[in-house]
RNA sequence: GGGCCAGUAGCUCAGUUGGUUAGAGCGCACGCCUGAUAAGCGUGAGGUCGGCAGUUCAAAUCUGCCCUGGCCCA
């Protein structure tokens, strides 16, 4: 017996039924175990998420697919590697325990005490394990959490640590300056998540000055900045080649113009041409062009600086080129790419202090010179904000304030020629918003990723992308356009740069790769960690590599024996995350690693969303490729060597999760739905109102936004249940939506309030979506849908499979997952569930020897048609899931469920209920059986609960020799080529489109399918196919309800049907290129009839073409069978079916009888009969009724399972219908056994 | 502002090296079926292929410009 299919869809309680299953078995457990230790590796890197924020939409998504293709190769058996992982540091966590604490700025944590603000990081770093360990195990994304990575732990922060000490040997590691936005009160960098917040409107001084030239003093280049306080420290001027620039003589004030200012001390500018008349109109002098000259022209020009603080002293400073030539260090003309012409005068002041443009443009000219030491960079600011000394009476002055006076002074020293104000957006801090950031260089130590650049390239050449357009494109751009890894971070919590200077030569640095490394140098080096530890045991023991605790470490310099002290940084957590594949096993100082980095290395497979490109895809590519050269690698004694690419092959490179109108999922927007919502119970939890603007409670119902109402796929006027989390007291109410209400409000009664025991959300109206969660218990309800489950984990994998490919953007909704749901796992739930029904009533089993089926070849077509389908599909499936197409495949077992149902299931009906256990039946339950036990282990990948369900009932429950205990134990199907049948697919194809033409016509005509035909006519146009479909007649007699079938082929037709030729433009088109056109008329027009009588004849045609004779081949022209006019007839690509409409008396008889047994049926099911009760059955009505029935007892008692039957009589309760014309009277009363 | 991706029916997506009536599923409408039944099936209506130019005998497909959305970077 196989258990019953429960007719309520509440995936969520089978799926929890199954995990619970899984648990107890330690399936996932076994799983890691199977297969000898020499089957092939299948390696797959966890990216690691931060566990410090909750897990959304976009993570699911991630999981989904990361868990895809390792159950894909395990089952086909392969040993696969599913190491999970935790990414712990860097700010984002710093920021949080800031938050816990209310304090901001590096001097609140240096004040509040780094040891203890360290100390909250490293507890903060798992807030949410929980929640991300639930997520991990409902979506069953197997993964070994217990063994997991984790970046701050000793002996991964070791494994980094090793790999930058082979990056300094290398010489890739060196200290440079990096161009920060700043925030200068609060003396700390800001992200770029962090100055995105801090953006504001603002009017600041716009102002245009001027440089005059060394060589020609009378003539200036015109420049234009926002930030005045720049120029004292400006270094260079920068054109763009390529445009055009006008050398212009200042003029006249233009006519109604009134110039704030003098006009310079020099007699002409140089500006782009295309900028030449903004400039005239903001210095309200006339500008006449001169001449024109090209960017390039200007480059190597010699300028003054308009202040002369640098200038004074290093004017004239020249410095030798790795060419052989010198060139003068500052205050020269460069061309430069990022010089544009949408504002100012397309010539940029560069202050390479105070620019990331600028600062890369002047490591471009420092990388020319033999000493690029020799040019220092010129910075009149200290951090602070405030100018150095350097700026003679400016010292000491914050830079924005000071920006008013040198303005002045550029007026009155004639370099001034325009000011005024410009509105742009300008970052400030987005704590302090009165601040305003700045950008600045600051000492920062890099990587030499640009040294190595072409083996990276090489590299990404040879990775797998999926989409292929990353490798180059996003990815390829981002490598072509390589900087310097900006390495180090002013922070507190990360891996520590393991770098130490000597205290009296800075030149002396060394770069130990471990502890064990550190304490040869020195043995007491961790005394202080040790002490710490003793003192307080409860410390956490991975702090002894981290800051502060770091800090304290000294040893002696190797080169002079003074005392060795760490720089302060730490480095930029991506160099973490890129050093997984070997820091995941604390490479290679952890015994056993080298032997598990070596098996594992590189991954076959990774996926994360497109944003991390730049992120973990690069860091990944950048640190494998810049630590494993050819050489690394023979020195570690690897057993062999690796070639590119490495460390992955293939990248699933995902999009985005956006809601239904494909707007990216935010917190803020309110447009987020947890993954709760699809996986266990439909609700949302709502701030409370008992009234709005414009919107009055209203007894019984629960008014809320319209975009709430849909994201849990309710109507208006459904019924929710209402209830406060964790309180048992339940309203039923019915939800509205209402205009004016903004999302996660909901207003409901005061009474209903009271009742609930809550009150009203202090927030109001102005409550936020993403405030909701935080507000008192008491001011949020639920709701929540009582009537339907969520969907479930199966539901939101194949939402994510099936709904596109994974690289697009996905459209994400409650409905969107239902109707993916609803698409495949439901319909194949039917299926499966017509299955259990009719096997139960057989008794059939898979263990009875008795109920095989019979060799395929010996079974009828449509078994031999779905065994075919499930070996095509299984064939496919394969290979997409080789090449990581899982859309493709997706959509491949879509097909194949949807031919299951809608044909095989459907034509096969009578077959399983059919009297007695002939061998066509045992075939039909052996073929249906083999369907659904390979789709459920095809499936299993994909959705991993029902697989597993279906197998456990299908297989284990009934006792299947081969049984495994988890349908993810199984190895995938095997392609049996011998039950492929091509030629078979095209005949069902073929039959089911004439069933298809002929119930249109059928639909024309309003002729029910209850009412049998006398005859149906098919014109075939292809003549072999017609002979191949003659022996399914009667399967398209019986699907269409005729007595008679008659196929004609296209030569024999009668008038029921047209000739229509048309032109292969294929063909026709490169042989006579514009002719086809009159071909296509020519044709259009011809008689039909006549041109095919010529074309069956000769196999050719001759066609007049405005009259000129073009003879036309058969490959040229396409044939094509029309319905004539006035026939009940519609057309194909098979052909044409013409149905005889004329109704005899007899064939009335016929359709009578079947609404009669329709009746009956319709009784049977009104009264929840079981599919075999018996009935006791009473028929009375008009004449012919009377007739019809009488001359039917027999068949009537055996389709309807009647054992008394009276026709003309009456007994017990009766209903009375009308069918047409005629009357029927009947009564069906149940015979229940004794 | 720059780069990349996407834009095809109400929704989600296909659409071969350009080939002439642009497809599918869902939803919707109408109908069918009634031994999978809170299921199943059929038919139909829905499209200026984001817009504008261009190349071509022929453009959803190739080119250019523009618009919208997403991401990344300024």
């Amino acid at each position: 017996m196989f258990q019953p299919v429960p007719p309520e869809l509440d995936f969520p309680k089978y799926e929890q039924a199954i995990l619970k299953k899984w648990k107890e078995g330690k399936i996932f457990e076994k799983s890691l175990e199977l297969g000898d230790a020499d089957v092939p590796r299948y390696v797959f890197y966890e990216g690691p998420p931060t566990a410090n924020g909750l897990p959304h939409n976009g993570h699911v998504l991630t999981r989904v697919m990361k868990d895809l293709f390792p159950r894909y190769h395990a089952m086909r058996g392969e040993r696969v590697l599913r190491k999970g992982g935790w990414d712990t540091h860097g700010l984002p966590v710093e920021v949080e325990v800031e938050k816990d604490l209310r304090i901001h700025g590096k001097a609140a944590i240096e004040s509040y005490g780094v040891k203890p603000f360290v100390n909250r990081c490293i507890d903060s770093v798992f807030r949410y394990t929980e929640e991300w360990e639930r997520l991990t195990e409902r979506l069953a994304f197997w993964v070994s959490l217990d063994d997991a990575y984790v970046t701050y732990h000793k002996s991964y922060v070791e494994s980094v640590w090793w790999a930058l000490s082979q990056l300094f040997e290398k010489g890739l590691l060196y200290q440079g300056h990096k161009v920060v936005w700043w925030w200068p009160q609060g003396g700390t960098a800001l992200s770029a998540a962090e100055v995105g917040l801090g953006y504001k409107t603002v009017d600041d001084p716009s102002v245009f000055a001027v440089f005059p030239l060394v060589d020609e003093p009378d003539t200036g280049l015109a420049i234009w900045t926002t930030t005045p306080w720049t120029l004292p420290s400006n270094s260079y001027a920068a054109v763009n080649h390529k445009y055009d620039y006008d050398i212009v003589v200042i003029g006249d004030v233009l006519e109604g113009a009134k110039p704030k200012y003098e006009a310079p001390t020099v007699k002409r500018l140089i500006v782009a041409s295309e900028r030449r008349v903004a400039l005239e109109k903001s210095m309200g002098r006339e500008l006449r062009v001169e001449r024109t000259v090209k960017g390039q022209d200007l480059v190597g020009k010699r300028y003054v600086p308009p202040f002369d603080f640098y200038h004074k002293q290093h004017g004239d400073l020249q410095v030798e080129c790795r060419d052989g030539s010198r060139a003068h260090a500052w205050w020269r003309i460069l061309a430069e790419d990022f010089v544009t012409l949408g504002t100012g005068t397309g010539i940029v002041h560069l202050a390479p202090a105070f620019g990331e443009d600028d600062h890369k443009a002047h490591r471009a000219q420092l990388a020319n010179y033999v000493d690029p030491e020799l040019v220092e960079l010129l910075c009149a600011i200290h951090p602070d904000g405030t100018f150095t000394e350097v700026a003679g009476d400016y010292e000491g002055r914050w830079v924005k304030e000071a920006d008013k006076d040198l303005i002045r002074e550029l007026a009155t020293t004639g370099h001034l020629l325009a000011s005024e104000l410009y509105r742009h957006e300008y970052p400030f801090c987005w704590r302090a918003d009165s601040d305003p950031l700045i950008q600045i260089a600051r000492p920062a130590w890099f990587i030499r990723t640009t040294a190595e650049i072409e083996g990276v390239l090489a590299n990404n050449q040879s990775v797998n992308w999926l989409p292929e357009h990353i490798k180059d494109g996003r990815f390829g751009d981002f490598l072509n356009n390589n900087v310097d890894w900006a390495l180090s971070r002013e922070r507190y919590w990360g891996t520590p740069l393991n770098v130490w200077e000597c205290s009296v030569d800075e030149e002396h640095r060394h770069a130990p790769g471990s502890v064990e490394a550190i304490e040869k140098l020195n043995p007491d080096a961790f005394s202080h960690w040790h002490a710490a530890k003793t003192a307080q045991p409860e410390l956490n023991e991975h702090l002894m590599v981290h800051k502060p605790w770091i800090d304290e470490v000294v040893f002696p310099c190797p080169d002079c024996g003074a005392e060795m002290r760490r720089v302060t940084e730490v480095i930029d957590c991506w160099f973490d995350s890129g050093c997984m594949p070997f820091a995941q096993w604390g490479f290679p100082h952890q015994p056993g690693s080298l032997e598990k980095f070596d098996e594992a290395f590189p991954a076959d497979f990774i996926s994360e969303a497109i944003d991390q490109t730049r992120g973990w895809f690069y860091s990944l590519m950048m640190v494998s490729s810049l630590v494993f050269d050819s050489k690394t690698q023979e020195k570690l004694g690897l057993s062999q060597m690796r070639e590119h690419p490495y460390p992955y092959k293939t990248c699933i490179v995902l999009g985005h999760v956006c809601d239904k109108e494909g707007k990216k999922e935010s917190k803020s927007r309110g447009n987020y739905t947890p993954p709760g919502i699809i996986l266990d119970e439909v609700s949302m939890e709502f701030g409370v109102l008992a009234e709005a603007p414009g919107v009055e409670a209203k007894a019984g119902v629960a008014w809320i936004a319209r975009a709430d109402l849909e994201g849990m796929d309710l109507k208006d006027g459904a019924t929710v249940s209402v209830y406060r989390r964790g309180e048992s007291e339940r309203l039923a109410l019915k939800v509205q939506a209402h205009k004016k209400l903004p999302r996660r409000v909901v207003v409901i009664p005061d009474s209903d309030i009271d009742s609930l025991g809550a009150e009203v959300v202090e927030t109001g109206i102005d409550t936020r979506p993403v405030d909701v969660p935080q507000c008192p218990p008491k001011q949020r309800i639920t709701l929540e849908d009582p009537a339907t489950p969520a969907p479930g984990a199966d539901a939101f994998r194949w939402f994510f499979y099936a709904s596109s490919p994974p690289w697009n953007n996905t459209r994400h909704s409650l409905r969107n997952v239902r109707l993916a749901q609803k698409d495949f796992q439901v319909k194949l739930r039917n299926v499966y569930s017509f299955f259990c029904i009719y096997a139960n009533i057989d008794g059939w089993s898979p263990a009875d020897e008795s109920h095989r089926g019979g060799p395929v070849e010996a079974r009828n077509e449509l078994d031999r048609w779905l065994l075919s389908e499930l070996m095509l599909t299984t064939r496919k499936v394969r290979a997409d899931l080789d090449e990581y197409q899982s859309y493709d495949a997706a959509l491949r077992l879509i097909e194949f469920a949807e031919g299951l149902s809608n044909w095989y299931v459907r034509r096969s009906r009578t077959r399983f209920w059919a009297s007695g256990f002939e061998q066509d039946k045992r075939d039909a339950y052996a073929t249906l059986y083999e369907a659904l036990t390979t789709i459920c282990t095809l499936t299993a990948p994909f959705l991993p609960f029902f697989g597993e369900e279906m197998y456990q009932n299908l297989v284990v429950g009934a006792g299947a020799p081969s049984a495994k205990e988890s349908v993810h134990f199984e190895s995938f199907p095997d392609v049996r080529t011998q039950l492929i049948d091509e030629k078979l697919a095209t005949e069902m194809a073929a039959v089911r489109e004439i069933v298809s033409l002929g119930l249109r016509v059928r639909t024309a005509n309003r002729l029910k399918v209850r009412q049998p035909l006398g005859r149906t006519d098919i014109v075939f146009n292809d003549e072999e196919l017609m002979a191949r479909v003659e022996s399914y007649k009667p399967l398209i007699a019986e699907e269409l309800n005729v007595h008679e079938l008659v196929f004609i082929a296209r030569e024999h037709t009668g008038g029921a049907v047209s000739f229509r030729l048309k032109p292969n433009f294929r063909a026709l088109g490169p042989r006579l290129g514009k002719g086809v056109q009159g071909v296509k008329k020519a044709l259009a027009k011809a008689d039909g009839a006549a041109l095919y009588a010529e074309y069956a004849k000769s196999g050719s045609i001759q066609l007049d073409v405005d009259g000129s004779v073009v003879e036309l081949s058969g490959e040229e022209i396409a044939v094509a069978v029309e319905a004539a006019d006035g026939f009940a007839a519609e057309t194909g690509g098979v052909g044409v079916v013409v149905l005889h409409t004329t109704l005899t008396e007899s064939l009335i008889d016929e359709g009578l009888l079947r609404e009669v047994l329709s009746r009956v049926q319709a009784c049977r099911k009104d009264m929840k009969l079981g599919f075999a009760d018996r009935i006791r059955l009473s028929l009375d009505g008009s004449e012919r009724i009377l007739r019809v029935a009488g001359a039917a007892e027999s068949h009537i008692k055996r389709e309807c399972l009647v054992d008394l039957l009276t026709v003309g009589a009456e007994l017990g309760e009766q209903q009375t219908l009308k069918l047409g014309e005629e009357s029927l009277r009947l009564s069906v009363e149940a015979i229940f056994a004794d």
